[in-house]
RNA sequence: UCCUCCUUAGCUCAGUUGGUUAGAGCAUCUGACUGUUAAUCAGAGGGUCGCCCGUUCAAGUCGGGCAGGGGGAGCCA
C-alpha cells in the first residue's frame, strides 16, 4: 500500500525509537548535504531525515530541493543533534514531485504577509500559514463541538437569496440573464427579472439571522455556520467580501441569555484552541514578539498572545450599555484633552472606532459587551426597550480587532416589528414568510452573529484578515 | 470610497544636495567542507529602478497622472 505512512506529528511526539518508518512530506530546508528538514503539515515542527553520507547517489541528493515532495523509508533513531528528540534515518529516498529550486518562490528564511499573499496557493506550506489554519481548523471544529453539545441543531441556510429587505450591507447580485445588454427589460427600461433563472432578483446571502429565526421558532435552539457576501467597498484589516458567519438563534433567550451564551461561546471556543493548539499557538505568539519589538515601547502590548486568550477565558467581560459608555466616554481625560477625532458630545450617534479602542483597550482592559443601543442606530428586527429610545441589541468588542459579535433580542411583537418596518421603510409584503413567525406562535427570542475570520484574528494574533481565510476576496482581488 | 505612506535583483532592503558602469544580505548556480539546526567558506550569474508623461545638459532621485500594495477612517462581522 502507497499510503502506509507515519504522520510527523504522530512520530515526533511518540518517544519511542528503533523502529523502522515510512514518512512523506515536503522539504523544508537540506543542509549540509545530509540532513533534510521535512515537513506534512501535521505540525509546525519538522522531522530530521538524515541521508547518511556515500549511502545515496548524487542525482537523488540533487534533487532534494526547497519545496521538493519526498517520501522517506527508514529507521527512527534518538537524534545524534540537539534540537530533536528523535531522527529518521533514510534507507530509501523516493523523490514523489521535483521543486525547482530557481523557480520556487519560497525560501528558508522570513517573507513578507504581502509577498506570500500574493503566492496564496504556496503559503500553506509556511510555518505561519501552517499554524494559522491549523488554529482556524480546530476553532471551526470547536464551534460545532459547542452547539452540539449544547443540543442546538444545525442549519443550513440558503447561500442564494431573494430579500433585498435585511439592510445588512451592499450584495452581490446573483444572475444567469446575459450581461451584454441583451436581456429582456421592463417598459422603464429595468431588467425584467421574471426572465431570470429564478423569475425574481437574487442575491448572495448577507446573513442567516431571518431564515435563522424562522427554525429556532420550531427547534429552539440553532446554528448556522457559513460563509457570507458583503459587496461593500471595505479595504480594512478586518473586513473581506467572503467570509464565514457563526449566527445562533435561540428562541425563549432574552438579551442577558443571549449575552451568556455569546460569552461562553467565545471562551469555550478559545479555550478548545489553547487546549488543542499549544505548539501553533506559541509559535503565532513568537512572531508576534518579533513584530513587536519592531514598535515602539508604548505601543506594545503589555501580554503575549497566550496570556492574552488566557485572560479573556478566565474572566468575565465588561457589560454596559450604551448610554454608560457614552457617559465613561464623556468624562475620559482623552474626551476633556480633545485627543478623539471625534468627539463624544451627546447621545445618539453611533460609536466610532477609536471609541471603542479606548473602552476595551484603555478603560477596561478587556472584551466589552455594549447594549441597549438607540434604535436608530440599529436594524428593525431588534426589540424595542419600554423607554422608546433604546433597542435590546448587544456588541462584543475585543481588544484589537474591535466589534467581533453583533446580536440581539429579537422584536417578537407583531405591532411594534411592523411599526419599525414602516419607520424605516421596509416593504412588509417582502418579508411576508418571515413576519407569519410572529402570526404563528411568536415568542421571545434572541440571537448574534460572530465573525469567524475575526475569531481566528484574535486567536492566532493575525493583523490582516485577509491571512486567516486561505483564499481571501477583498475589493480588485479574486485571484486562485 | 476618503486620508496617508510605499513600489529599486527571486526575497528583504540601502542608494547622499539630481552627476561616470545602481549596491548589500539571503536565495539560485559552481566548487570546497561535512552531525547540520534559516549550516559554513570561496566564486559566479542575476536590474526596462511599477507604468506613462513632464522639468533638466543630465532623473532611481524633482513634478503630474495611472496601477498595485501597506496603514488609518467609513460601512460592518
Amino acid at each position: 500500500m502507497f499510503n502506509k505512512r507515519v504522520r510527523i506529528k504522530e512520530l515526533l511526539s511518540n518517544e519511542a525509537s528503533n523502529y523502522d518508518a515510512t514518512v512523506m512530506g515536503w522539504v523544508r530546508t537540506f543542509r549540509n548535504n545530509q540532513f533534510i528538514a521535512l515537513n506534512d503539515g501535521s505540525t509546525n515542527n519538522n522531522l530530521q531525515v538524515v541521508a547518511t553520507l556515500g549511502n545515496f547517489d548524487e542525482k537523488t541528493l540533487k534533487r532534494i530541493t526547497t519545496g521538493a515532495c519526498i517520501k522517506v523509508t527508514g529507521e527512527v533513531i534518538p537524534s545524534l543533534g540537539k534540537g530533536q528528540k528523535v531522527e529518521l534515518k533514510a534507507v530509501s529516498i523516493e523523490i514523489l514531485g521535483d521543486s525547482d529550486a530557481e523557480k520556487f518562490p519560497l525560501q528558508p528564511k522570513r517573507h513578507s504577509l504581502e509577498f506570500l499573499r500574493e503566492i496564496a496557493h504556496l503559503r500553506f506550506r509556511t510555518n505561519t500559514f501552517g499554524a494559522v489554519f491549523r488554529v482556524r481548523h480546530s476553532l471551526a471544529f470547536a464551534i460545532h463541538k459547542f452547539f452540539n453539545d449544547k443540543g442546538f441543531i444545525y442549519l443550513h441556510t440558503p447561500i442564494i437569496t431573494a430579500s433585498d429587505a435585511e439592510g445588512a450591507g451592499e450584495m452581490f447580485k446573483v444572475t444567469a440573464l446575459p450581461l451584454d445588454g441583451t436581456a429582456a427589460k421592463n417598459e422603464d427600461g429595468s431588467i425584467n427579472y421574471k426572465e431570470d433563472f429564478f423569475g425574481r432578483s437574487t442575491n448572495l446571502t448577507v446573513s442567516g439571522q431571518l431564515e435563522g429565526e424562522l427554525a429556532a421558532m420550531a427547534f429552539s435552539d440553532i446554528y448556522t455556520f457559513g460563509p457570507t457576501f458583503r459587496a461593500e467597498n471595505s479595504n480594512t484589516t478586518r473586513h473581506l467580501a467572503e467570509f464565514w458567519m457563526i449566527e445562533p438563534e435561540v428562541a425563549f433567550n432574552d438579551l442577558e441569555d443571549n449575552m451568556n451564551l455569546a460569552e461562553e461561546f467565545i471562551k469555550y471556543v478559545i479555550q478548545y484552541a489553547i487546549d488543542n493548539n499549544p505548539e501553533d499557538i506559541e509559535f503565532l505568539a513568537q512572531r508576534l514578539d518579533e513584530e513587536e519589538k519592531q514598535k515602539p515601547q508604548n505601543d506594545r502590548s503589555e501580554m503575549r498572545l497566550l496570556e492574552k486568550l488566557e485572560f479573556v477565558v478566565n474572566n468575565d467581560f465588561e457589560r454596559l450599555t450604551y448610554t454608560e459608555a457614552i457617559e465613561i466616554l464623556k468624562e475620559s481625560n482623552h474626551n476633556k484633552k480633545k485627543k478623539f477625532q471625534y468627539l463624544i458630545d451627546g447621545w445618539g450617534t453611533d460609536l466610532h472606532s477609536e471609541h471603542e479602542r479606548y473602552l476595551v483597550e484603555k478603560h477596561f482592559k478587556k472584551p466589552v459587551i455594549l447594549t441597549n443601543y438607540p434604535k436608530d442606530i440599529k436594524s428593525f428586527y431588534m426589540r424595542m426597550n419600554d423607554d422608546g429610545k433604546t433597542v435590546a441589541a448587544m456588541d462584543i468588542l475585543a481588544p484589537g480587532i474591535g466589534e467581533i459579535v453583533g446580536g440581539s433580542q429579537r422584536e417578537e411583537r407583531m405591532d411594534k416589528l411592523t411599526e419599525r418596518m414602516a419607520e424605516m421603510k421596509i416593504p412588509q409584503e417582502e418579508l411576508g414568510w418571515y413576519l407569519d413567525t410572529r402570526r404563528f406562535g411568536s415568542c421571545p427570542h434572541a440571537g448574534f452573529g460572530l465573525g469567524f475570520e475575526r475569531l481566528v484574528q484574535f486567536v492566532t494574533g493575525m493583523g490582516n484578515i485577509r491571512d486567516v481565510i486561505p483564499f481571501p476576496r477583498y475589493p480588485k482581488s479574486a485571484e486562485f
